[in-house]
DNA sequence: GGTTTGACCCTAA
DNA sequence: ATTAGGGCCAAAC
């Protein structure tokens, strides 16, 4: 499997109502510290097939989407439409990690 | 091959 | 608590 195939199975397996970070992604995709080549690789989405991309926050809990074409008010969305209270400070949202905080090794 | 680009992350000041 | 800086990795050029 490639790189970008590990991870989008990984996303796939996020249960409705959780989040995880990229950094946790990438960890269990045995590459550890590719954080950040995840988040490239999600700025890409083509899609197609439904990912629960919107699961995908970062390790403080924050929603990091910047001028895109899927703005981070969308995201927050779509979190709250599965219960998951989205919090708006200072122009961001954010989630409680330590209330919605998944992690792919839970759950094997 | 080297260079550039980010939906990142950690540490130190 | 808040901010700056540097390191990291995979893809696309």
């Amino acid at each position: 499997m490639t790189f970008e195939e590990r991870i989008y199975k990984l996303i796939s397996q996020i249960p409705r109502g959780q989040v995880t970070s990229y950094g946790t992604l990438a960890a269990a995709a045995a590459t550890p510290r590719a954080a950040r080549a995840v988040g490239s690789l999600l700025r890409a989405l083509p899609w197609g097939p439904p990912l629960p991309w919107h699961r995908v926050v970062n390790a403080r809990g924050m929603i990091s989407i910047e001028n895109l074409a899927i703005p981070k008010t969308e995201q927050s969305r779509r979190l709250q439409a599965e219960g998951v209270r989205v919090e708006l400070k200072g122009g961001n949202y954010w989630v409680d990690l330590r209330k919605y905080y998944w992690s792919p090794v839970m759950s094997v």
